[in-house]
DNA sequence: TCTCCTTTGAAGGAC
DNA sequence: GTCCTTCAAAGGAGA
């Protein structure tokens, strides 16, 4: 019987695409600021919903979940999930995808959300970016779809907290209970600040940071659930190399903290021999008294290379090969007219600040490295982007004020610098593969998503009550992939890797509270302990694990980290046509998948996984 | 030598 | 207002 444990393993194909649904544990509040996407998704589910808008009226409103959530879990609840199931399979069999009504080619998946009075419909994603398009209603969570970045796609989707009333209807009888859950009868929600217990060399612990600083979910309310920005966390919470005054804009540096190797390390990679500091020539004229203070960081323009230290936010072809070139502000530079290619060529350039991510990779990466024993940077990027995401809001709270002070001061120092300067003078990119993208992306689904498989698996108690999440296959043809693959998440690497998943699954990253406060616009859930319906939110895991290796692609897709161990990640899906008899009563595909596969139970999140077609 | 991969976040442009 | 694209770091890998 194939099992769907993240913790064992599947390679799967090289187009597979994973979602893992993850309890985000996000408070009610966070509803009120879906209220608007969710308005926006009434009409698409309007056209969908049909004969369920008739028992629109017994379900809670917005509002009145707002005030009373009092999760409903009864059998009709069900039922309708079920029903809704069935409708959003019949329309993906039929090549109708659910059309999002702001990108018509790009289609979503509309949940029911009969169960989860708390879940915060549209606010699932762990970034900002993936978040738009989600919404939801008091009937659904409507789980848009598609994201694409330069060649990452993957689904997103919210399932809500399948509540099986009275575990009698569905709950598989063959379904075990784990004894730890039938004994205190916690609920299963593993956050990820707890410790992998196969993950002995987590590194973004407290550890790095202030000691004091206490547990998140102590102290939820660090970002601003409205504005996104982080609050100031107390200097005792900031990095001893990057201290930050609350509400100030300069504050004291370390007197040698951009001398420090690690953690005290440059903000801007520099040229060999260059100056171990972001501001090098602020850092000198200041002497070292204040990093960020107002009165050093609006230098006249030749001041930056008074030094003859360049800026290590500029890299020039005159200055790796002449450091002390000319003395003309980078951006006087960039907004002097430049009649000859030449000159543009000669152009520093002023490379964007680190955003909080990036610098926490640049703080973490070697350890990373040395714990992993990895040297491609994108298994690293994984990796740190998975801990990324296991960071408390204090934590990540310190790199995005970082990044917020970096942005400052960089912006006072390059007051005319634009983002936009640098476009397309990084190495020349293909451009062949931009206009593929969003057309892939578009007729993704309607072309190559051929069907999807569901498994419920048991994930634990909230409360007295059995909640289950789905892992749901999708059946894609990505045969029109042509990009090499990166390296996937190999077994040796779960020791590096966040302790997410409570049983080493290196997919779903389960219950990980982070997936909404990767950014700080959208406040993380807290690590609370408390018994919340479990809401699931998507993250592209598929692309790193590779079932099928593509012709001519297999050298990049599968096992391509050298030494490790090609041991499957996930195992394979349950195909439909392996379902029990005794789960093919239901007229539908998806509830009968969804049944059947009921006797997995293990704590895992719902996973949504696209392989491809065979 | 150049580009890709891979991650998240910020910024800017397009609509 | 939303979405998309690009770039920031990193270094191995492939073309």
């Amino acid at each position: 019987m194939p099992q769907l444990n993240g913790g064992g393993g599947d390679d799967l194909g090289a187009n597979d695409e994973m979602i893992s649904f993850k309890d985000e544990g996000e408070q009610e509040e966070k509803i009120s600021e879906n209220v608007s996407a969710e308005r926006d998704l009434d009409d698409v589910k309007s056209s969908l919903v049909n004969e369920s808008e008739s028992s629109s009226d017994s379900e809670p409103s917005v509002s009145k979940r707002r005030g009373a959530p009092e999760p409903v879990a009864d059998s009709e609840s069900y039922d309708k999930a079920r029903d809704y199931f069935s409708e959003a399979l019949r329309r993906q069999q039929d090549g109708g995808f659910f059309k999002s009504p702001h990108y018509p080619g790009y289609p979503f998946l509309m949940i029911p959300d009969l169960t989860n009075p708390y879940l915060p419909n549209g606010s699932l994603s762990p970034s900002a970016r993936t978040v738009r398009g989600g919404g939801g209603s008091s009937h659904f969570t409507v789980a848009r779809s598609v994201r694409h970045q330069a060649h990452s796609r993957y689904l997103q989707m919210k399932w809500p907290l399948l509540d099986v009333p009275g575990s009698a209807g569905l709950k598989d009888s063959r379904t075990p209970t784990p004894g730890h859950l039938q004994s205190n009868k916690v609920p299963v929600v593993q956050h990820a600040h707890h410790v992998h217990p196969l993950t002995p060399l987590i590194t973004y612990s407290n550890e790095h940071f202030s000691p004091g600083t206490p547990p998140s979910h102590l102290s939820p309310e660090i970002l601003d659930p409205k504005t996104g920005i982080p609050r100031t966390p107390h200097p005792s919470e900031l990095s001893p190399y990057y201290p930050l005054s609350p509400g100030a804009v300069g504050s004291i540096a370390h007197p040698l903290g951009w001398f420090m190797p690690q953690q005290g390390q440059h903000m801007y990679s520099i040229p060999p021999g260059g100056f171990r500091h972001p501001y090098p020539a602020l850092a000198m004229n200041a002497s070292m008294s204040s990093r960020f203070s107002p009165h050093m960081v609006t230098p006249p323009p030749h001041s930056l290379h008074q030094t003859g230290i360049p800026h290590p936010a500029i890299v020039s072809p005159a200055i790796k090969q002449e450091p002390s070139g000319d003395n003309i502000s980078p951006t006087m530079q960039a907004k002097s007219p430049a009649p000859h290619k030449k000159e543009e060529d000669k152009k520093p350039h002023i490379k964007k600040p680190l955003n909080a991510f990036m610098l926490y990779m640049k703080e973490m990466r070697a350890k990373v490295v040395a714990e992993c024993t990895l040297k491609e940077s994108a298994a690293i990027n994984q990796i740190l982007g998975r801990r990324w995401h296991s960071l408390s809001r204090e934590e990540q709270a310190k790199y995005y004020e970082l990044a917020r002070k970096e942005r400052q001061l960089h912006s006072q120092l390059y007051p005319g610098w634009s983002a936009r300067d640098n476009y397309g003078k990084r190495k020349k990119r293909k451009r062949e593969n931009k206009p593929d993208s969003k057309p892939e992306v578009s007729n993704f689904f309607a072309t190559k998503c051929r069907s999807f498989e569901v498994t419920q698996r048991f994930s634990g108690f909230l409360g007295n009550k059995p909640t289950f999440f789905l892992q749901i296959y999708l059946s894609t043809d990505f045969s029109i992939r042509s990009k090499k693959q990166c390296v996937q998440y190999l077994p040796s690497e779960k020791m590096c890797d966040s302790p997410a998943s409570s049983h080493g699954s290196m997919l779903d990253s389960p219950a990980t509270p982070s997936a909404a406060l990767a950014s700080p616009a959208a406040p993380a859930a807290t690590h609370s302990e408390q018994a919340q319906p479990l809401s699931l939110t998507t993250k592209p895991e598929g692309r790193v694990h590779h079932r099928f290796p593509l012709p001519g692609k297999a050298s990049g897709s599968i096992g391509t980290s050298g030494s490790q161990p090609t041991t499957p990640i996930l195992t394979r899906p349950i195909p439909f046509t392996s379902l029990h008899p005794s789960m093919l009563s239901s007229p539908s595909p998806f509830h009968q998948a969804a049944l059947h596969t009921h006797h997995l139970f293990q704590s895992q999140p719902l996973s949504l996984v696209t392989k491809p077609t065979e």
